[in-house]
Formats: C-alpha cells, structure tokens, sequence
DNA sequence: CTGAAAGCGCTTACAG
DNA sequence: CTGAAAGCGCTTACAG
C-alpha cells in the first residue's frame, strides 16, 4: 500500500516492500535491522524491492514500537551561556561519536533551570540526555534523575553519587597555570573568574572549582590569592583591564578563566598602555586554539580538552543505553601551551634561574 | 494500564488517564490537545487524573498517528563551518520563535553534502528544515526537493524559484561598508573575502555576493577592485596581514568578510606595526557585535540582522507546515556600527571634505 | 458532547 | 529460516 502523508507526497512503506518482494513485514524489518538470519536469496529479494520502491524506514514508527528513537539530546543552554571555541569542540566531538554509533545527537537549547527540561524530555522522544555547563546543584540533574531518562554529564556536580560524567580536572589544570608562571618567576598572581552573580551560572562548576584550586594553591605556595569577577563576554574583560589599571594591586601575572573575556582583557591592557607581556603576563585556562590566536600577542593557554571528553561523555552515555557495566567517571587535565602572553617576570631580585652563559 | 518501559519506570498513558477520570481515551485526546469541545466537569476530572498519575503525552506515538512530529531540524554544518556569533544569533532567534510557535527546533549537525542530509531527513522525523549556510548550487537544496519536505532557507541559492528564503541582502551591506570608506576619503578599498577553495564553501552564497557587490561598486565609482582571499580562521587573517605588507598594494582601507579573520587581521597588523586605523582603516562586515570587541580597536562593522532573519526563517517554514500563504522573500541588509577601526584618511590631497573651522 | 474503532508503520515474541 | 499477529500510545473520522 503505498501511502499518502499529509505532504501528499507517496511513501513506500514495509508492507509495500513485503509484498513486491513477496515475503512478510517481518522478514523485511529482519533485512531492514539486520536483527535476524535470513537466506542470501530472500535478502536480495528484500532488498531489489527496497531500492525499487525507494524504501525508507520510518523512525517514528520503529521508535514506537521498539521504544528507542536512537536520538541523544544535547542539553546546553544557548540562550544563556555563550557557545565558545572550547564548547564547540565538545559538541562536534560528541556529535561525530553519536553519528558513528548510528545515534543522532540533538542539541536542545533549553534554559538551566528544570523545569523546561522536563517538559521536553520524558515524552519519549530522546533515548537519552547528555547535560552540558554543569552546576554544582543543577536543578536539571534532579529534574533528569525524577524523570527517570538515562543521562550523562560533561560536568558535574557537587554530589556526583551514582552520576555518570566526564570533567576537566580542574585541579591539575590550574595547578599547570600556575606552575607556568612560577616558573617564570611570578609571585603576584592573579586569578579572574567568571562571575557567579547571573542566575544561570551560580554554583557554576568550573569557577568555583577553578577558585578553590586557585586559593588551595595559594595557600600551599604561601602567596596571597587576588580575585577579580568577569563575565562571560569581551566587555566584561575590558572593563577587567580599567580595573586592574585603576586599582593597582601589584599582580604581575594573571590567570583568566573565560575566553571571551580572556580577549577582552588583552585588548584593553593595550588600550590602557600596559603591555603583555612585559609588564603584565597573562594566560587563559580552558580556552580554545583558536582564541588564543584572536589576542595580540597571541595567548598561552591551558586548553581543554573537548575532543577527548565530548566523546568520553557520549560513550559512558551509550553504555547505559546498551545495558553495558557504567564507565568509571574520568577527569581530564587541559593542556599547557606557550605562546607569547606569558614572560620572564623582569624584576631580577624575584628571578631565581640564572641565565647561563653562552 | 502502567506500562513498563525498558528503562523499568512506569508510565502512564492516556488508557490509564482514560480508566481513571471514566471516560474514553479519545476524550482524554481533545483534552490534551484542546481539539474539541468538552464540557468543564469531564474536562475537570481528566485534568485532575493527568495530574494525579503525572501524565506526560508520548510525543512519539502522536507523531505517528498524527504524521507529525512538531520538530524541525536546522541544519547546519557543524563540523565544517564554524558558528561564530553572528550565526549562534540566527540560531538562538530560530530556536526562540520555533518554541514560541510550539514546535522544538533541533540543530542537526550535517556536512554540506546531500547525502547524509537524505539519510536523516524524510525518515519522518521532522516536519520541516531550515538550512543554513546555503551555497549558490546547493546540492542539500536538490535533496529536500526530491524528499518532498518543507523547507525554507536563511541563505539562498541562485536561483530561487519556488523557494522560501530569508537573507542578508549583501548589496546593500556593501554599499553601506564602501560609502562609509568613501565618506571618510578613502579610494584604495579592498576586499579581504573568504576563500571558496575548500569544497564546503564552494559558491558559498555570502562570499559570492560580497565579491560580486564589491566588483559592482569598484566598476560604479570607478576604482581599482583589489581582493585578497581568507579562510575562516584567526590564523588566516593573520596571513592576510603578512600578505598586505609584503605585497604594498596601496589600499587604504580594508573590508573584511569573516569574523574570526578579521579578529587574526587586527592582531596581525598590530604585530607589523600597522596601526589601525592611523595607517589603514579596517571594517568588518557580517560580523556579531561581540566579535567587534575582541578586537583592539573596536572594529567598525556592517552587523547581520541574526535575530530578525533567524525568526523570519522559522516562519516562512512554519507558514508552510501550517498551510498558509507562503511568506514574501526577505532581505535585510545589516546596520553600520562605527567605531574605532575606521578613520578620516590621512593624505591631504585625497581629502574632499573639508572641516567647518570650529 | 462523547465513544468505539480503525489506523499510523513499525518490532518482536511466538509458532511453525 | 519465515510468517501471522499482537502491540507500541496516540489521533481522528464517524456515529450517536
């Protein structure tokens, strides 16, 4: 029967292709999933009739037969954390990993707080949910876990009991900034985080966890922690640059954890004539390549690592989905690289490495 | 009836809500979808036995019956074009007004090639798509043809018979980006446009029109076209900058149709020591705001409509799911912001204005 | 205003 | 190896 949708284009269905070929629905949909033996001979059959009548299977319907539609929803809130170069790199990566496991990853722009999550999630139209920008008591996590849908976190929160989640280690990569900069002979450094003042990113993971590295390292290394609050755009980064001018702290070195405002802080130290890196050093955490050449001079950064752990978050996703035993939870250090924002401090009395001679 | 899903929770259907309030499962449907009359008591206590089994639609088994899903994909080649912030406007807007109209807007990470595109789509998945970065002969185009399926383009093609589009009118951003060059003097103009050599931006809509519009006016005010080209990366407007040195064209200015480019063109000049916009003015065009100020100087820009376009795209589609009289065509052309990157030019002679004494 | 029933296009025990 | 049939959870003419 070849059928009329309401596009009032003709569709073949199962049962078209059963019947040129002169067999069941049944033992086309075994041909279809490959889910069963069938001869060599009745297979070609199958499959002469699918390609005659131009057979696609509906999803839909499989999806509601068998339960499973094989989507993945990305949940990430696009109307409120900017998408940047590093988030890019978990979805693409996440995406490609879906795609070669014959899922579709979505992306669903939903807010962070729950309760539009679990409007659209629970109406059977994911198999699962993938939960990007973390919070450390993320009203999603609860919504997810009530609404009983099988989900995995890049991120994750304070109580990460029985959670599946893949995370930067936030420890190790600022325990690299400022190992970097230490070395480099810097005693005054400063760390500007992402401000937790908007509602969507309190209890945000990565800045409290960054901040809490930070002050536990200040405190091991016995310096005194300076803070100062950006927000996640190039504005907010200039506006940092006025500040730091104005206030004269005495940093010489600083670490920013937003790359957008990472740039905004590297133009507005030049427009205020401090010069990076002689007269101030400064470096980027979980930041993107790509960004890093954006700034003049270009920015030594600790990157994340958004391949590896887009992938990472979609398989320990997938093992739920297959039944299999869950992933151990992994946590990810970025990656230093050196490029020309970070420099020798220039006062020699605080310099401890002597030069050889050559 | 509970029924158990795989996942071991416990759903209820509208059987149960049905069995529950008394009534039948069809008057529990025009309850739930409001599509027929109910007197308010029956209305009363199936409302009240959703609420108490916490009744939730499968979307899955209403698509199926109703052959529609009330998702529409957006396409957009994820892996091969980057979102920089003028297209996340178009995406956030497209997303917004789809969830004003009721219906979820998924963002489908597909490549440029029709292929793929078929195997997703016309699965009776999604009642419609909205593609994005279209090229001049887009063979995704030819694809939604031939499956039948409503669709509608921010971008177009070249020819655009029959379809529904939305998109940046270019004519009138370049008019607006030379006429402000040529208000401040300048004569040298050139264009900094991406390259069409990777086959994913082969006739690339943007970049087509751009250059075509460029060559228009050189020939209308009668100067020299001079063109470099630039893929989509910082790297690549550092390139450029190299390249403007070593070769000495003469021009004066520069219009720069990337985002990420333009920000690597800043940075790059600035390492030549060429100040911006003392010895060249730079304008950017199809550019987000936020880009602008990565830059230092804030970069002067001709900025796309993203919002309106990203709505008006979504209802030119939605216009068609829901029968009605296709929506006229739009173009927009963008807004001139002016800032910091763009001057007077220097040379005397070349000064046509001159300034009221004050 | 409400209900009984057919049907959406598949999957999947179950039987042979 | 293959088929007949029940069922997934809804929507929607049709009848009353």
């Amino acid at each position: 029967m070849l059928i009329r949708t309401r596009r009032d284009d003709v569709v073949a269905t199962m049962r078209d292709v059963a019947q040129r070929a002169g067999v069941s629905i049944a033992t086309v949909s075994f041909v279809v999933n490959d889910s069963k033996r069938v001869t060599p001979e009745t297979r070609k059959r199958i499959e002469a009739a699918m390609a005659e009548l131009g057979f696609r299977r509906n999803v839909v319907a499989r999806a509601l037969a068998s339960r499973r539609t094989r989507i993945i929803a990305l949940i990430y809130p696009v109307l409120e954390h900017r998408m940047g170069g590093s988030s890019m790199e978990f979805v693409t990566s996440a995406a490609q990993t879906a795609s070669d496991a014959d899922y579709h990853l979505v992306v669903w722009p939903v807010s962070t707080d729950g309760h539009e999550l679990s409007a659209l999630v629970g109406q059977g139209l994911v198999d699962g949910v993938l939960l990007m920008e973390v919070q450390l008591d993320d009203a999603r996590v609860d919504a997810l876990r009530k609404l009983d849908i099988p989900f995995a976190l890049i991120g994750r929160t304070q109580d990460v009991t029985g959670l599946d989640y893949v995370d930067i280690d936030f420890d190790i990569t600022m325990d690299t900034a400022v190992d970097h900069l230490w070395e480099l002979g810097h005693r005054s450094i400063m760390l500007v985080c992402g401000s937790q003042d908007e509602e969507s990113f309190k209890n945000y993971g990565p800045y409290v966890r960054l901040e809490a590295a930070y002050r536990r390292i200040a405190n091991e290394r016995d310096f005194q922690p300076m803070i100062m609050r950006c927000r996640q755009t190039v504005a907010s980064g200039r506006r940092v640059a006025q500040q730091l001018v104005t206030e004269a702290c005495g940093a010489t070195a600083v670490i920013i954890a937003d790359e957008a405002a990472a740039a905004g802080l590297i133009a507005g130290l030049h427009g205020q004539g401090v010069r990076v890196p002689m007269d101030l050093s400064v470096m980027s955490v979980i930041s993107s390549k790509d960004m890093a050449f954006i700034c003049d001079p270009p920015l030594t950064t600790v990157t994340a690592a958004g391949i590896e752990l887009g992938r990472l978050g979609v398989e320990a996703l997938l093992r739920q989905l297959q039944g299999e035993a869950p992933m151990r939870p992994v946590l990810r250090a970025g990656t230093l690289e050196i490029r020309d924002s970070t420099a020798r401090l220039a006062t020699p009395k605080v310099r401890r490495t002597k030069k050889p001679v050559s």
